[in-house]
RNA sequence: GGGCCUGUAGCUCAGUUGGUUAGAGCAGAGCGCUCAUAACGCUUUUGUCGUAGGUUCAAGUCCUACCGGGCCUACCA
């Protein structure tokens, strides 16, 4: 039994997600650990809200609520979404906790002693009627190279020209839209990133296997002109976790916070000390997963997460926990995923264009969208949500191949035998064949689940399902019943079996489902099958079952076209 | 501009360190079955593996150039 360390990319406090996100980080993590946990694995699973920053403060603004009330509420919205979508996370927290605000300090205080501090005294566009700092792309103005009046402070996005702020002409907030602004001299502490580049890309160098996405990213930010660059990590806002504390190494810093990436990935190890206050455990319960001098040297920890986030993971955290001079836990698998596209084009909130997680639960149970989300997830590169591949993927894979086989199954068997396992006849060649075939499958299917290329366990997966359809093919107990009913008997017995085992097998992927079919099968656990025979024939003869309830309705082409036209977007 | 990824059957994608007739699912066609959510099974059509060169006994797989698609480029997170 391993110890193993999930956690998932943070989603962003300031509104609900679209099924981009959830597919780029929260939805694998949640089929990874639900697999390794069936596997007997102590799993730590961590997400948490991220709540910090400019986007949450104008969010809550504009909500009419002080940020604090917006995140907390927000933080309910997402944490209902994520039970909706069995998000089977071991703790959701909230990156604003006392635990994360102590930890942030904590590290940063390490590394002000280390000497990876610096300070840095630069300008920064301050708005009068804002009455706040404004970060640059925050500012909005017309672009000097291409004469566009909505370039941002940071890049133009209709020339893609890189900006400065200051180069922009007739500069306005873009929040207020307002022109009272001036440049102000401002005091922020950097991370020394730069002098740790050589560390940094040694232990990358030193990572095997890791996707080409993750380290091509991590290679680039290193090498890069003049190699890595020191980042600031602390802002002019209100919101955050306070740069001046008791006991930090430098002065003058009131007023200010610390920047959303510096302390944000700190939370998943403060989420994992929330869960342990929220248990009554005493810190070692936590540090065991996070302090390598604590027992967490046997903890294998994976990352997941969107592309976007792969320069903070690979190179801003790890720089963090390494400079401390600290034992934390590096971590030793970042799985990152490509976008998930909409009908061809990108998802778009203020568009309104693509399907948000709380809309999706609405439409269709969550099984379906994990299903789809996972089994065309984007691992090697972008891939496309299309209604109709939606559409054909649920009713084909669930409906037909999964659904209707334990329909079939157990009706017949109500029908000829009745509602508990039939007794008669004996197994033979047809077993033998399906059951190797399985055995097949079933290695792919754990390799690949090891490997975490979920695309490629769900066709394994289906496979499995294949497999009875093709073996109750080859049997036909419903010619053989005719003339041999204890061998239709047997073959309904082996086939009530295969439905147990797929619900054991299925429920990283679709959860209720796998659920449904353990307890119409009335099956006393859902332990792996590591004894393949031993599991095809953990249903002993007389075991009563109940013909579930049809287990995925399918879409009709007119529910299709409905969705496609609701989901088009304004324009 | 620079960097990275990608281009394989109508569609979505697999193709491990280059090695015999390039695979799967969907869609299409034919047959079978009738237990089942008009479901299932079997058989089957289609590929100048983006283009042009090169290396090699041998290239979808390596190299170069070009074309197409996407992403990143550090103060949104």
């Amino acid at each position: 039994m391993a110890r193993i360390l999930i956690t998932s990319a943070l989603p962003y406090i300031n509104g609900i997600k679209h099924l981009g996100n959830l597919v780029g980080s929260q939805l694998p993590s949640d089929a990874y650990a639900r697999y390794m946990r069936l596997r007997g694995h102590e799993v730590m699973y961590i997400c948490a809200t991220d709540e910090h920053g400019t986007p949450a403060e104008l969010a809550a603004a504009k909500a009419d609520k002080p940020v604090d009330e917006f995140c907390k509420d927000m933080w309910q919205v997402q944490k209902d979404i994520a039970d909706g979508f069995r998000l089977s996370f071991d703790y959701f927290g909230r990156s604003s906790s006392q635990r994360n605000r102590d930890l942030t300090q904590h590290l940063a205080t390490k590394l002000g002693e280390a000497g990876l501090i610096e300070e840095v005294s630069e300008k920064q566009i301050y708005s009068i009627t804002d009455g706040r700092y404004l970060p640059d792309r925050y500012i909005e103005g017309t672009c000097p190279n291409c004469g566009d009046d909505k370039a941002r402070g940071d890049q133009c996005e209709n020339c893609t020209k890189q900006l400065d702020p200051t180069d922009l002409i007739n500069p306005r907030s873009a929040i207020s839209g307002s022109t009272d602004l001036e440049v102000r001299e401002t005091k922020h502490l950097y991370l020394r990133q730069s002098v740790m580049r050589e560390k940094l890309d040694k232990w990358i160098d030193s990572q095997v296997g890791w996707p080409i996405l993750t380290t091509s990213i991590a290679k680039k930010w290193l090498h890069d002109g003049d190699g890595l660059r020191d980042r600031g990590i602390t802002r002019d806002l209100d919101w955050g976790v306070p740069v001046q504390y008791e006991g930090a190494p430098w002065s003058g810093m009131d007023g200010k916070v610390f920047y959303v990436w510096f302390d944000a990935p700190i939370e998943y190890i403060a989420a994992t000390a929330e869960w342990a206050d929220a248990n009554g455990l005493d810190d070692s319960a936590w540090e065991s997963w996070w302090r390598t001098d604590k027992g967490a040297d046997d903890v294998h920890y994976v990352q997941f997460m969107g592309k976007d986030n792969v320069p903070f993971h690979t190179l801003g955290f790890p720089a963090t926990l390494m400079g401390s001079g600290e034992p934390w836990k590096l971590v030793d698998f970042i799985k990152s995923y490509n976008w998930l596209t909409y009908e061809g084009g990108k998802f778009s909130t203020s568009q309104g264009r693509g399907i948000f997680m709380n809309q999706a639960l609405e439409i269709m149970p969550s099984d379906y969208w994990r299903w789809w989300l996972l089994s065309n997830a984007p691992e090697s590169s972008d891939s496309d949500f299309t209604w109709e591949s939606f559409q054909a993927g649920v009713n084909k894979d669930l409906a037909d191949v999964l659904g209707n086989f334990v329909s079939r199954v157990t009706k017949f068997c109500r029908g000829k035998f009745g509602e508990a396992v039939p007794e008669g006849g004996t197994y033979g060649e047809a077993e033998a064949t399906v059951t190797s075939e399985i055995a097949k499958r079933l290695a792919a299917y754990q390799s690949h689940m090891e490997s975490i290329e979920l695309r490629k366990a769900t066709a394994d997966l289906r496979a499995i399902w294949v497999a009875g359809n093709e073996y109750l093919q080859a049997a036909a107990p419903w010619t053989v019943y005719k003339q041999d009913p204890a061998a239709a008997a047997a073959t309904v017995r082996f086939a009530l079996n295969l439905i147990r085992l797929y619900g054991v097998l299925s429920a990283p992927f679709i959860p209720d489902a796998a659920a449904k079919i353990l307890d119409a099968m009335g099956a006393s656990d859902a332990a792996w099958p590591d004894d393949l025979d031993a599991a095809l024939s953990a249903m002993p003869i007389g075991q009563a079952f109940t013909v579930p309830e049809v287990l995925f309705a399918k879409i009709s082409d007119d529910t299709r076209v409905e969705l496609e036209e609701r989901f088009a977007g304004a324009s």
